[in-house]
DNA sequence: TTTTCCCTTACGGAAAACAGTAAGGGATTT
DNA sequence: AAATCCCTTACTGTTTTCCGTAAGGGAAAA
C-alpha cells in the first residue's frame, strides 16, 4: 500500500505536533518535517520545491499564538489560501480545535483545503482517516462538522430528520415515532408523513431500507 | 475532571511510545515516564513505591525484541502477571499489535490486566478511551477483540453472526442473505435459520428490531 | 438400538415496512 | 376569486419481517 512520502506538520503546540507525527509514523511515512510557525511552513515548502523534492502533504493548525517573532502569515487560513493558489497539487489538511461551521466552509470552499479535522477526543483517529482519503484524491471532514458542506450540496438534513433517525436507531417503529411526535407536538406527525420522510432519506443516502439507512448515518456521524 | 497523575509507558518502539505520550499529554497527565525494556518498567515501578511516589498506571507493549541486554522479563505478559500479583492496585493497560483472542483472554483473565488495546488504525483513540475507563475502575477491550471476553460471559459472537450483521447493515433482506450464503457455501443458509439467528442476536443485544440491532453493533464496533 | 437432544429447515399467520395513489387544506400566484 | 402548487394525511395492496409451531436428521447418551 502506497502513501504520502514527504509530509510537513505545522502546529505551535509541541505535544500535538508529536501526536500527529506518531500517527504519521504509524502510517509508515518516512520524511516528516515539523515547524511551529506558518512562515516556516511556507518557507520549507518553497525551498523543497526549489530543491526539486516537494512536500506531498501539509498538515497545519489554524491558530498560532503570536510571540516575539513577527509573521507574514499570522494564521493557517492565510497560509492555506496562498499555498493552494501557488501549488494546487500540494495536499493540505487543516487540523484545528475550531468547530464553527462557517470557519469550516471558509477553509474548505474558499481556501480549498483538502480536509478539515477537529482536534477532539477522536482527532488523531480522524486525522489518520483524513490522510488516507486525501491520498485517494478525496476530501474529508470530521463528523462533527461534516454537515457544514453537506448542507451546501444536498439540501439540508433538518433536526426533524435527525430526530427520526435517532428514534429509528433506538428501535422505534413508524407508528411509535408518530405517537412520539404527536405527544411532543412535532409536525408532521402522521405515520404516512414519517414513512415518506424515511423514504426520502433512503433515497438521499442511497440506502435500500431503514436498516442500511441507520448504518450509513451512524458511519458519517450524523447520529 | 481528575485523572491519573503518574503514568509509566513501556514500549520498545520509540515512535509508538511518543504517540502514547502525546495521548497522555492530551489528557493533561503531568508525570510521564518512558522505558523501552520490561525490566526497566519493573524497576521503575518498584523504585517509585519505595520512594512513596508510586505510579498509578502502566501502559505496556507485550512483545519486546531481544537485544544485547539480557532480561528477566522477556515479555509484557510476564511483567503484567508479576506486577498485578505484587501490586494489585496498580492499573495496567496492555497495548499490542497482537489481536489473537486467546492472547487477549490470557492477558485479561490470567494476568489480570485492566485493559487490552490493539495497536491498529484506531489504536490511539482506543487507548485514550481505555485510560478513561480504567480510571473509572472499569475494564476496556478494543472492539476487534471485545468478543474475546464476551464469549466467556454471554455465548459467542461468531464470524457467522458478524457476516449476517454486515450484510444487514448493507441493506440486504433475509432472502438475499440466504442466497448469498448458499452461493458462498456458508451454512446454515435457509431464510428460516437466518431469521432465527437475527432474533437471537436481537435478544442478546436487547434490540427491538433489526434496525436497532445494527445501530448497537455499530456502536460497539463489532462491524 | 433406541431415546434424547439440538440444529436446520419449512410453513402459516400477524405485524410492520414499502410503494403508489388520491383527497384535503393552506399559501402563493394569476 | 380562481388556479396552482406543495405539504400533510389517508387508504390500498404487496413485500418483508416477526413469531410460533413442527417436521426431519444427525450426534450423543442411555
Amino acid at each position: 500500500m502506497s502513501m504520502f512520502k514527504k509530509v510537513l506538520v505545522s502546529d505551535d503546540l509541541e505535544c500535538i505536533n508529536e501526536g500527529v507525527v506518531s500517527v504519521l509514523h504509524g502510517m509508515k511515512i518516512e520524511h516528516i518535517t515539523q515547524v511551529a510557525y506558518c512562515d516556516d511552513a511556507f518557507l520549507q515548502i518553497e525551498k523543497a520545491i526549489l530543491d526539486n523534492e516537494p512536500f506531498d502533504l501539509l498538515i497545519t493548525d489554524l491558530s498560532f499564538v503570536a510571540d516575539h517573532r513577527s509573521q507574514k502569515y499570522p494564521s493557517g487560513e492565510m497560509l492555506i489560501r496562498e499555498l493552494k493558489e501557488k501549488h494546487s497539487d500540494l495536499k493540505i489538511i487543516a487540523y484545528s480545535v475550531e468547530d464553527n461551521l462557517q470557519k469550516v466552509r471558509t477553509i474548505m470552499l474558499q481556501c480549498h483545503a483538502d480536509a478539515y479535522v477537529c482536534k477532539g477526543r477522536h482527532g488523531l483517529k480522524q486525522l489518520a482517516q483524513a490522510i488516507e482519503e486525501v491520498y485517494g484524491e478525496k476530501h474529508y471532514l470530521s463528523p462533527q462538522v461534516a454537515n457544514a458542506i453537506r448542507k451546501k450540496m444536498a439540501i439540508e438534513i433538518s433536526d426533524y430528520d435527525i430526530e427520526i433517525l435517532k428514534l429509528l436507531s433506538q428501535g422505534f417503529i413508524q407508528k411509535e415515532i408518530s405517537s412520539n411526535f404527536t405527544q411532543n407536538n412535532i409536525h408532521p406527525a402522521s405515520v404516512s408523513s414519517i414513512e415518506k420522510k424515511i423514504s426520502k432519506l433512503c433515497d438521499h443516502f442511497k440506502a435500500k431500507n431503514t436498516t442500511q439507512l441507520v448504518a450509513i448515518v451512524k458511519d458519517i456521524g450524523l447520529i
